[in-house]
DNA sequence: CTGAAAGCGCTTACAG
DNA sequence: CTGAAAGCGCTTACAG
């Protein structure tokens, strides 16, 4: 069956059944330079007859060009496969195809970096890019990608090196608590993970109020850690939290202990999960902006692909995150 | 800088520097036959010194063995993704890489089916998987897959024909009302869209029963339509709703008019997305096997792309679901 | 145990 | 306007 696959056409074939040279049959083809009008004729008719397509790997061998784009993914969320869509359907319109490798420990525990760099650099593409959430070691993975001579990309990372496309989380959370001012919130809060970014957010946003921060580092959300926030007086009347996850839990926390959400405590999330629209009450929360993020990674690493020189500022980016209101604050 | 990459060192390289052919370092490279203990070291001396790889579009062009396995992706959500990982992990272990393409429609609106198989056949997979939500006609592409000669796999495709890794629905769903029952649940409704395989696990568990079945087709979830449900003598006190999206929605519904689940009413989804584990209360629901379809897939895949002779039963299988059990119901 | 050579299907100077 | 030929880096018979 797979087997029998009939034998895909060729230049050779075209130029053997029109009688003209295979050179021939490729400027008739692209179009480009001059070809008889008889020859071109003949040669399109045979070429779709015959159903031909380039083959790609030919030429990428002639020309030492793969036109491909190998991408390391971490984490699985919603919120990287529609920065993946995106940077996909980018690179497709340039003319690349985007091969996948997962970069995570497996039941081992061994580090994957060796294996996955191997992987990737064996399969010669042009550019790579790194997604985020990954259980590589980053430093080497980026000196080894660029040893290799591949341009590289990385996608939201939190490190502090290395051309990435970011987002302004610091100043996401800066607006948020503003916002949280401007509908008349007295007593704002912070409770999460200690992620400097986000807590500078805060920290600013506040110090402009002129109002004392509250900060309750809590990265698994143990339930218990909520109570010192709630005993505060005045009591906290609304809380920033890390993550859209971690707001989740912080609901369900309020809702047990009969606290209104919004009127008692506003509750801000992060990330925008697709399901934290669906919450009750649906969660208020600081957007990513994955799309652009995918789009934009694709766009510069083009870029950098084409040898173009990197602008002033180098070229990474951060792009803005968005507020997107909802019933929880 | 990108441009300085250095040049690659191919077989030739290390044949010219030890001095022996072509074939011979590839001998002592490889490990089989027989090759001088001399000629073996100084070749795997030179090739270590050279980061000798070998360059597989060279190989593929060669064998005519691409190695390549291509993906077509629909739908954005970590349900999706997770299969991605577990489909090229076990790809990877098989020494294939697995590009990826998004099939949606654009802003236009066209249908991409041909854009999308024009790509995938170009780029001379050995094998094509089709995940779900697609925007494609699927009938026109399998037909193209194989009329290209190659085998494919759809990963829990709605369709009715086509090999496919599916999920059994109908199973999952007539479990979790017989859950109900057991929980001592007397009036069991059915809530969502009119999907055919649930509603018949639901059909097939209420005769069983002997109860009656309620149904309410309602793909929209607009809240409205829970009247109807609540007014009912008696009053339904267990519900399943045919997805997660819409059990956070009725959960929504139900907080609202101050009915407790799941003391009043028992909710059980459909999906297990990640974050409805954070709902509240925690949301009991029916988990698709993500990671077994994958891997399942993959497994299939390989085994057609190897010529193997179809089971009895075809390529097609259809894996359990598994009710996780959390506050909700 | 080893070498010389053909060929996968392209692209690209080079000649006419 | 067209043709003959080289070569990308492998793998694979074929000879010695």
């Amino acid at each position: 069956m797979a087997s029998e696959s009939s034998k895909v056409a060729s230049l050779r074939d075209i130029a053997e059944e029109t009688g003209v040279s295979i050179r021939t049959v490729r400027r008739a083809l692209e179009g480009t330079g001059s070809t008889s009008a008889e020859a071109r004729e003949r040669v399109t008719e045979v070429a779709e007859r015959l159903g031909y397509r380039p083959n790609l790997v030919a030429r990428a061998l002639r020309t030492g060009r793969t036109m491909e784009v190998g991408a390391v993914l971490g984490e699985v969320s919603e919120l990287h496969m529609t920065k993946l869509r995106a940077f996909e359907e980018r690179l497709r319109e340039a003319g690349y195809s985007l091969f996948v490798l997962f970069g995570r420990r497996d039941r081992s525990g061994a580090d994957p970096t060796r294996q996955v760099l191997d992987r990737l650099v064996q399969r010669a593409p042009m550019g790579v890019a790194f997604f985020g959430g990954l259980d590589l070691d980053m430093t080497e993975a980026i000196r080894e990608t660029e040893a290799a001579g591949l341009p590289y990309m990385l996608l939201d990372h939190r490190g502090e090196s290395g051309d990435v496309i970011g987002i302004r989380r610091e100043e996401g959370v800066y607006e948020a608590i503003h916002y949280l001012a401007r509908s008349g919130r007295r007593t704002i809060a912070y409770f999460g993970t200690d992620d400097r970014t986000r807590l500078d957010g805060y920290e600013r946003a506040m110090a402009e109020l002129g109002r004392e921060p509250i900060i309750v580092i809590n990265p698994e959300a143990d339930p218990a850690d909520l109570e010192p926030l709630l005993a505060l007086q005045p009591r906290p009347d609304a809380l920033q939290v890390s993550s859209d996850v971690l707001a989740l839990k912080v609901l369900a926390q309020l809702h047990e202990r009969g606290i209104a959400v919004p009127r008692e405590i506003a509750v801000i999330g992060f990330d925008d999960r697709e399901l934290t629209a669906l919450s009750w009450p649906a969660l208020t929360t600081l957007a990513q902006p994955n799309r652009d993020v995918g789009r934009t990674a694709a766009e510069v690493l083009l870029s950098k692909m084409g040898g173009d020189e990197p602008p002033a500022g180098g070229w990474s980016q951060r792009l803005p995150m968005r507020l997107v209101v909802r019933e929880s604050a």
